[in-house]
DNA sequence: TAGATTGTTAATCGATTAACAATC
DNA sequence: TAGATTGTTAATCGATTAACAATC
């Protein structure tokens, strides 16, 4: 199981697009998958799933292949989607507002707890039916709440002493959609980095390739 | 210069990052740098910088370094910001209108020029003074216009049907926000994806990898 | 049993790093 | 010139793919 060895993030970050299509096949009441069918289906080979697999435990059966359910709930429990950690949003601007509402925070491992923005005219407001707070209340909400992590949708010039702030206050993690890369001094601080803008000139690059 | 070789996807990606960190030298009044330099700022091997850099040609010269200015047009130029390709959003709910209000489109390499909804009720609004049409008028805006790439903030249900039609109205390119995978038959389609759910939940895993 | 498909080892491929000659 | 730093080749490392024995 996970700790074990160390396994790359590539493989990480695959098990997600796994854990997609599992659910697809679930819904699709198909009980019954194979490294080749997945393979197909997603566009890898038959031998890095099994590879990728192999590196959290033996989930299939020789012969036989995968059982669709079983293999989804372990790729969850891998990803710790079974668990919920608390969360918090900094920066309720418009990006902010649609991560909140847009996202099934539940299902993907988290329970948002908390809203903060410096914006008096949008402190008072709910969303998804949590008040927005000012963000001078932050050391007050952490006296009584723990939240491990914060989503960070905040302009990327205030995001290196507001993140810094964070991680005093006990954050141990980041989902940052800030324009900028959150460096940890400390190398007990996870981050997940979101850069759109980045994302958005890759495929400026790509379309230039065309033709 | 481009298309000579053929770069691979890492190098590409890491590109809009040492842009990002070359604007913070421009901004810091600072002319000349060094791959050393860039290494410790942006936490990646001097050998690595150069390696990537002279994938496009020698920007640098021996014993001096980098001119900041000139590195920073070279790489937009490379990425293609120097263009603008036209393009329509599609989905102007939640987190289509705050990718359209958030992102430097011009600075990126595109020009939004249409929005589309299935919503009658959002249709005659407004965002960014581009005005949300009917899903319906697709095939009229067409006629007039030629958008090269759509932005996909769509339901996951839909999003195949529809980016099936914009192909065949002549897109060639998606930055796609639905939870699922663009695939192209017609390998003449560029797609990028942006999975903020796979992203969420690698950091569920990242952050159940703590102590 | 025969057929299928896994788990796993070995081979290949590609990407990163190190080293150094070229040269400003 | 001496020092610095690039451009580039060679060495290393890691990730992907292929192969196959294990076994259901």
């Amino acid at each position: 199981m996970p700790n074990s060895k160390e396994i790359s993030l590539a493989v990480i970050r695959r098990l997600p697009r796994y854990y997609r299509f599992l659910d697809e096949l679930k819904q699709q009441n198909i009980y019954k998958t194979s490294s080749k069918e997945l393979s197909e289906k997603i566009g890898l080979t038959a031998s890095q799933i099994r590879q990728d697999l192999n590196c959290f435990g033996g989930f299939g059966q020789q012969g036989y292949g995968y059982n669709v359910d079983e293999l989804y709930d372990e790729i969850g429990k891998i990803l710790g989607l079974d668990q919920q950690t608390e969360a918090i949003l900094i920066g309720a601007g418009n990006l902010g507002r649609a991560v909140t509402n847009h996202m099934d925070f539940v299902n993907r491992g988290f329970k948002l707890t908390g809203i903060f923005d410096q914006n008096p005219e949008l402190v008072g407001q709910s969303i998804k039916g949590i008040e927005i707070m000012n963000t001078s209340q932050l050391g007050a909400f952490f006296y009584n709440n723990k939240p491990k992590v914060a989503i960070l949708c905040i302009p990327k010039t205030v995001a290196p002493a507001i993140s810094q702030s964070l991680i005093d206050l006990g954050v141990k993690g980041f989902w940052n959609f800030s324009h900028c890369d959150i460096v940890s001094t400390n190398s007990n601080i996870v981050v997940e980095n979101v850069h759109l803008s980045d994302s958005l000139m890759t495929l400026s690059y790509k379309v230039s390739q065309l033709k």
